[in-house]
DNA sequence: TTACATTTAAATGTCTGACATTTTGGGCGC
DNA sequence: GCGCCCAAAATGTCAGACATTTAAATGTAA
């Protein structure tokens, strides 16, 4: 009979799940050099291009990377924030946009999240931090800013309340959560009053961090969520009936 | 942000980065179907091995899943709270045992994001998360449990606690963490002493939530994660007077 | 002896072409 | 009308070749 493995999945789905577990579960070193693709296609006994798509596979998780010319191949890759961040924020924008997620529930989310390094962030911060937020408030009162710009420096200020808490696996686990939320934040238009409302609650923030006051800053914090679902909710209620129009 | 798509990476990269900036800003739509391998290799202006190596990238990251047979080819996937929550708990994984993360560090965030749901938690829980908190409670009490049978138990105990929250979102964000801790956990050999506590830690916060008592709840996991850093410095301390010798 | 230019080998990146496998749908015979 | 078989389309896999890149090895001149 032919060789009909146990496992449905494609041959080069099962090499790079086998190399993967290599690499999970400390076999494969970082910085670590996997044999060259004509070795490993002769090791799994399958061709060279299913063996690149394997490990394309791989790279698309950031878990190898690839040198060209003498001495080159595949590497195990050590896995930056960086990089975690990016395809944690990919991850989570999706699964945001794919599956009618409703604001109420990422924002939920979001603030409850941000919420737990608050006190954290109060006991750590530094002045580069306060800093960091003092300069993103001043831009978002800046009259001319576009909604989009007002966006981001949002994000950014929010991005410095959690570094803040001087804890990198927080500052990854919350990157996801903030930045996922931006594709719903730019839908939302800014008014004036809106963004002014916005501003305060943000400088509440930065105080309650600079007193070192963590009540406060989660006050704040729920206040801003508070305001943030009305104006979500607003947005959502003229897009209904506009759609139903 | 700028798009991903540099100029500089692999055709392959590039491809696949092209396309999945279509997926993410809705120009594909889910279950659509691409062109196939040689109508894409055509419209890249690649061989149909490129094309092919690109489309596994994203087949890595479950953007799309492809099908064989007359109306086969690439779909776009739709993302499901399971693969991400895989996708998730192998990353962090990884960037917790690539990159010295402190045992500290890691415990920090993982409570700080588990006091951050609890008061959601408090409020929404229903009879089904007691019981199975409960449950794992009895089971963590048993004599002949091994560490990591008990590590398994503690695993679905906090996941329920999370979930009690109804939020998929914080679901999603908190099983990265809860799972990523797991390999630091198993370092830890439970003593019948530590058991002990951590059963009525756990106790204490199950009434909490059955309570309804928001206050409790984090108060008993401020206590947990006390005392689950004291365990973990102590395995440390041991590891390292070992290496010593 | 040292510094620099050149060669060379090893590895990945890409292409061409072919064949195998799987699935759908329609034609054909009964 | 029903069932069987075969063709078409698409992905999965393979083989071989060539292009490109990179760093080490080698040769040469000051």
């Amino acid at each position: 009979m032919k060789t009909r493995t146990s496992r449905e999945a494609d041959l080069s789905a099962q090499i790079a799940g086998a190399i993967r577990d290599a690499i999970v579960d400390g076999t494969l070193i970082v910085d670590e050099r996997l044999p060259s693709e004509a070795e490993l296609a002769e090791q799994f006994d399958v061709s060279r291009p299913t063996v690149r798509e394997a490990l394309k596979r791989l790279a698309a998780q950031s878990l190898i990377r690839t040198a060209r010319g003498a001495f080159g191949g595949a590497f195990v890759r050590r896995l930056s924030y960086e990089e975690a961040y990016g395809q944690h924020i990919t991850t989570a924008t999706l699964l945001l946009g794919m599956n009618d997620v409703s604001f109420e529930t990422a924002c939920e989310a979001r603030y409850a999240l941000e919420r737990a390094c608050a006190p954290i962030a109060t006991a750590r911060r530094d002045p580069d931090h306060l800093a960091t937020m003092r300069a993103e408030i001043h831009r978002q009162a800046q009259p001319g800013l576009s909604d989009e710009s007002f966006c981001d420096s949002d994000v950014t200020f929010h991005r410095a309340l959690v570094d803040a808490a001087g804890n990198p696996v927080l500052s990854y686990q919350l990157a996801g959560a903030v930045e996922a939320m931006q594709p719903l934040m730019n839908m939302i238009t800014f008014t004036a009053r809106s963004r002014e409302e916005i501003v305060g609650l943000h400088t509440r923030i930065t105080d309650a961090l600079e007193a070192r006051d963590a009540g406060a800053a989660e006050t704040a914090l729920h206040a801003l969520e508070a305001y943030t679902l009305t104006l979500g909710r607003g947005v959502m209620a003229a897009r209904a009936s506009n759609g139903a129009d």
